[in-house]
RNA sequence: GCGCCCGUAGCUCAACUGGAUAGAGCAACGCCCUUCUAAGGCGUAGGUUACAGGUUCGACUCCUGUCGGGCGUACCA
């Protein structure tokens, strides 16, 4: 519909002859007075015309030709918006579409034909996934998701390094626990990992091959087993997420084909980096003239930062041929974008095709005070922990239904009591409702016959439907913003139009035209509320 | 010190990215279950959008400054 009033209000911009247009707003208007669209046009238009809006509102609405099938009144209010009223006509067609699209009412194609990797969790093999890492988690799942819906093929890809000083001393320290369940002197790294995992670890490699390892010359074999160990654990917890992978990209294999070197040549050959106290530095403040210091790449001992590889492993996503490479993580890691981007641009790739989705840290809450969790301490609190509490549905609705740009303030206790009272089930027991009323109805009524929509009269039912016609718009636009909060809000206000219709409009009972209309427009509810809930990764009960 | 993010109802957060009267959920108070699921509904109360300026038809949103919080600012990742 707003491509269509866009259309016609360009139409009739044609006497005006502008040179350029200003970007023509249209919009819901929050006051139902308003209006069902409403556009911003004439106002924008005031300066460059030297007129007043509501002149120019006027011409507007006097050249406009449009369809009164559609709309059924053009008004002008307020300093100068222009107001557009749609026909029931209309809406009951669109209402009849949603049921007709079914599953796929909801999908645009704004990323059609484009390839979109979308990179996230990412977390280092050294321990269970914490509730720090569930909010990567989701979000990077659920901005797939929208990718998806809007036309993308996507990939998810986890980014991994096994190769670090982390995982080192994650492997001295199975190997000290190890030891002490042999009997022998284990002698436990500094900073080593202090979760119980540890000791389950080198537990099952004792069953499973008792004293062989006690002479090991180094940690490896112990990393190794741990690795796996850990992998499993986290790719299982993803799986009770709803997340699935499509690859897992290993940070080592950038230094195997030696694409780290290549990196590294290429920016020299630039003239991009130079040596200095035996490490190589990237020329940063040629690029960002804030800066006061060059970044190191490879430090004096011959090691690369984490920089380095980044760069390479951005360059190698490109050369994979995705239009666009999403990356997630949090604050804590803003810093390196701008390198990363630099490190691309420099190797002649758009940074264009690379974005990020930045979230907040989420702040724990126990007891009533924030606390600071450490894999390595022990002090977390584990994903599986929390879906063990509340359930996948809760988790996943609580990491999404705050912007991401926002601190998530996570209290554990309120977590476990959530239960009962979880803004997430007021959606899901809206669906439960209507498939409810559906058992009921189905049976004892024919809906093969023509339906009259247009018995479709009170307030909250032509509501409603108003209502789900937002919907595509809403994930396209959640889907631009990689914002997947604002599908949340569109379902609590969908709920909500719903339990007025079903507080107001009874279909049990009713003449049986009428019944047969409201099943249809509840039908298309569930249908709406199940797409949504969909993209979110939670689940759409028929009972509760 | 510098950079990024944030500051909205008692609490946790929205506000379609500059639109019309700033909205929800918890918490509080008062009502509503012999009718399709009360995990619900209706109502009351709660605000100088941290503060001070500025930009314009119009500001929670943009600019400047101040105050307060988070995260960076490593030859850690």
């Amino acid at each position: 519909m707003k491509q269509y009033l866009v259309e016609i209000i360009g139409e009739s911009l044609k006497q005006f002859d502008l040179d350029e247009r200003p970007d023509i707003q249209i919009e819901d208007p929050k006051q139902p007075e308003h209006g069902d669209a409403s556009s911003n046009i004439a106002m924008t238009l005031a300066r460059p015309l030297k007129n007043n809006p509501r002149a120019i509102a006027q011409k507007i609405v006097g050249g406009l030709d449009y369809d009164e099938k559609k709309i059924s009144s053009v008004e002008i209010a307020g300093p100068g918006f222009i107001n557009f009223r749609f026909t029931e006509e209309y809406l009951f067609d669109e209402l009849g579409k949603i049921l007709s699209l079914g599953a796929d009412f909801g999908k645009s194609s704004s990323y059609e034909g484009k390839r979109v990797l979308v990179e996230f969790v990412s977390a280092n093999p050294t321990g269970p996934l914490t509730v720090g890492h569930g909010r990567n988690a989701v979000l990077g799942d659920t901005v797939a998701r929208l990718f998806e819906w809007t036309g993308a093929e996507v990939e998810r890809e986890y980014y991994f390094n096994d190769a670090g000083r982390q995982m080192r001393v994650l492997g001295e320290s199975v190997r000290a626990r190890y030891l002490e369940l042999l009997g022998k002197e284990g002698e436990f790294p500094e900073g080593g990992y202090e979760g119980g995992y540890i000791s389950d670890i080198a537990q099952s490699l004792v069953d499973e091959i008792g004293d062989e390892l006690v002479e090991a010359e180094d940690e490896t074999p112990f990393k190794e087993k741990a690795e796996e160990e850990i992998f499993a654990d986290i790719s299982s917890t993803l799986e009770r997420m709803k997340i699935e992978m499509d690859s897992y990209f290993n940070e080592q294999s950038l230094y195997d084909d030696g694409k780290i070197e290549e990196t590294i040549q290429k920016l020299r050959d630039k003239d991009l980096v130079y040596d200095k106290d035996g490490a190589v530095w990237f020329k940063t403040t040629e690029f960002d003239k804030d800066k006061d210091k060059d970044t190191v790449l490879v430090k004096s001992t011959g090691e690369p930062t984490y920089r380095l590889p980044d760069i390479a492993y951005h360059a190698n996503k490109l050369d994979r041929g995705f239009d666009l490479c999403v990356d997630v993580f949090g604050a804590d890691h803003i810093a390196t974008y701008p390198d990363v981007l630099n490190g691309i641009k420099s190797l002649g790739y758009n940074p264009e095709k690379v974005d990020v989705v930045v979230y907040q840290f989420v702040t724990l809450v126990k007891d009533g005070k924030p606390f600071k969790m450490s894999t390595r301490k022990a002090n977390f609190v584990t994903l599986d922990d929390l879906m063990d509490e509340v359930g996948a549905d809760v988790t996943r609705f609580f990491f999404l239904m705050r912007s991401p740009n926002t601190h998530l303030e996570f209290d554990i206790a309120q977590a476990k009591e959530a239960g009962e009272k979880n803004p997430v089930f007021y959606l899901q027991y809206a669906h439960a409702r209507i498939s409810s009323i559906l058992r009921k109805v189905e049976d004892e009524y024919d809906f093969s016959k023509d339906i009259d929509l247009s018995l479709l009269t009170h307030p909250s039912e032509i509501t409603l439907i108003k209502t789900m016609l937002k919907f595509p718009e809403t994930i396209a636009s959640a889907a631009r913003l990689r914002e997947p909060h604002h599908v949340i809000t569109f379902l609590n206000d969908l709920a909500s139009a719903f339990t007025a219709f079903y507080h107001d409009c009874r279909i049990l009972g009713e003449d049986e035209k009428l019944v047969q209309a409201r099943t249809t427009l509840a039908k298309a509810v569930a249908q709406v509320l199940r797409n949504g809930l969909g993209i979110l990764g939670i689940t759409a009960p028929e009972q509760m």
